[in-house]
DNA sequence: TTTAAAAATGCAACCGATTGCAATTTTTTT
DNA sequence: AAAAAAATTGCAATCGGTTGCATTTTTAAA
């Protein structure tokens, strides 16, 4: 079979009987082109089946118009909500993604950032693993000047551009809740404290509980990897304690449903015997019984508003240096696996 | 703020007194280039932060080290697993990704395809979305000669390669299966039968009823878009059905599990009064209660031999013009949503 | 009609790595 | 020690767009 030879702008400047920089021009809608002659060039483009060469143009022009992401994991509704909002916005604006994820580990992260910088991204939005401590690995990007953005797990105490939300509020909100569904002895499941979100979230969980007088015992917080499996060990630790809690906030949908159901095979009644509060709104915590009291916090939103602000900066209408933290909204949706008061409906 | 500037093999030529073409040779472990030398080199090039622009390589060589993955959605586990198998083959290949997703549209998959051609992707790796028809839009490919495999959602009647499960056999298992629980009247939910994989689990589900002698009721089968609402659709129409079902095999679990949410919600005891019997095994057939009966099959293989396959033939060890189709295993997996005999465990 | 200003187009030098072929150096053979 | 073979290294063209500046053409002003 012959394979089609690809068509470039000297072939449209031949059968034009024109410059390659008057194509070049007219591809790019410059308007320093007459307007019949880009007409003219942009039809024989078609016509010709060209398609333009990213590589020489990335060569000379130094730009990728390539936008670098890496995740902590790809497999949650969250993420991949995050993702698509990322994906809606930078395809709009013409840039395509290299999606690269850690799966929770610091290594990995630091090997794709290092990785996607040799790709040479033009930006980069990230979220950080479990164990990731400091920023260091991103300062190749600095030093080029490529624009970083973290959304959702981030440094707080860096200087850098983030989108998150007010983890502290969820965590107290959540505790709040389950406190005055008359639960005294609340768990908290949740993980590496060392990760911004998790220590938030834990600051809630105790600023709640002193302010409603109950003391925090530190036996009632586990700290696990929120995994799947992690449900069923959670839900073993709880029941061996004794007294039996009343209550947990577990900060992972998944984890939640997994720890819920093993609670019921031993007996246990949801929200009777302990009332149950999640994270992230996950479509799982609807197809549990009973439906998940959880934060409902907008991942769609959140990576446009990521991939908005990277862009703009990019195209030089804002700059990342003066904006520091965007905090998008977040709130408590309550189902029945927390609720033991009637009343609160 | 300075920023640095890149470093190019000229820098490092200069440095060490040598031609561009040594160092460009070197750093690709060329055994033309004596080993000391090589040695050097790649010192000199770690010591002055050299990184390889990939733009000017690829546009010499007019290789581009990419894959191009079209998936027709994202949010589903056993897609998430595909790409983790395709990411582990293809990176350790030294190759790079691109995934684009089609939102079960046509058009969608049409424009990425287009997308990716331009950015003249070294092969493709795709699934078709629902209503996709023939598969012209992928001639691009064919014309230059890059390297197109299917997975899953593919044109069975085509001579392409492809990477798939035994529908039929899941379909026939799947409704045997709910037979030999005593389900007389099984209702199948399904979507667009046009796509291979709807197709071959109808016409399984309709050769496991004309085995059992069993007459086969078109009323029993709903075309549906096996979103999260159309659980709860399936449902009401199920309801309404008389004599009411006792068995319902649907082609997805997220849709299964919603359905038999709403099901129970209705009165309707799961297993007794209908026997259920999801596909794919997702995460969420273990936390619906009962747990669900469904068909397991391997997400990340199937990923895993999709590159393989691929990569194989870019590197000229193998051609797909000599591979047609893999057939992957799968499995039943029985749990309580469809067992109303306690013998049969 | 001449001149000045504006608009349109072209010239040619990049961008950085790759590679066929030639030239040089080293090693082996005679 | 000379010749032949093998191992290294370099020359220079090439990949396809982009863009500052110069040149040409067109339009407007004098």
């Amino acid at each position: 079979m012959k394979l089609k030879k690809d068509v470039t702008i000297y072939d449209i400047a031949l059968k034009l009987a024109l410059s390659s920089a008057t194509v070049s021009r007219a591809l790019q809608d410059n308007p320093a082109i007459n307007k019949n002659t880009r007409k003219k060039i942009q039809e024989a483009a078609r016509e010709l089946g060209y398609r333009h060469n990213t590589f020489a143009s990335s060569l000379r022009t130094q730009k990728t118009n390539t936008i670098g992401i890496i995740v902590h994991e790809l497999k949650s509704n969250f993420i991949t909500s995050v993702l698509a909002g990322i994906e809606k916005v930078t395809s709009e604006a013409g840039y395509h993604l290299i999606i690269a994820h850690s799966s929770e580990s610091f290594e990995k992260e630091a090997a794709n950032s290092v990785n996607l910088f040799h790709k040479r991204v033009d930006g980069l939005i990230a979220s950080l693993a479990f164990d990731t401590i400091g920023l260091d690995h991103y300062n190749l990007f600095d030093e080029k000047g490529i624009p970083v953005i973290f959304f959702v797990r981030v440094e707080e105490k860096s200087e850098c551009t983030k989108v998150i939300i007010d983890n502290y509020k969820c965590g107290y909100q959540a505790t709040q809740h389950l406190i005055e569904q008359g639960c005294k002895r609340i768990v908290l499941v949740t993980a590496n404290l060392k990760r911004n979100v998790y220590a938030q979230r834990h600051k809630g969980y105790k600023d709640a509980l002193y302010d409603n007088g109950i003391t925090y015992n530190n036996n009632l917080v586990l700290i696990k990897d929120l995994s799947e499996q992690c449900g069923v060990e959670a839900a073993l630790e709880i029941l061996k304690m004794k007294p039996l809690p009343d209550g947990a906030f577990i900060t992972n949908d998944f984890s939640a449903a997994v720890c819920m159901q093993t609670l019921k095979e031993h007996g246990i009644a949801i929200p009777e015997d302990i009332a149950i509060v999640g994270f992230n709104n996950d479509p799982v915590s609807k197809i549990i019984e009973p439906k998940m009291t959880t934060i409902n916090y907008p991942g769609i939103e959140m990576g446009e508003i990521a991939a908005r602000v990277l862009i703009n900066h990019l195209k030089g209408i804002s700059n990342i240096k003066h904006t520091n933290t965007i905090v998008v909204r977040s709130e408590l949706i309550i189902r029945k696996s927390s609720l033991r008061k009637k009343s609160s409906l």
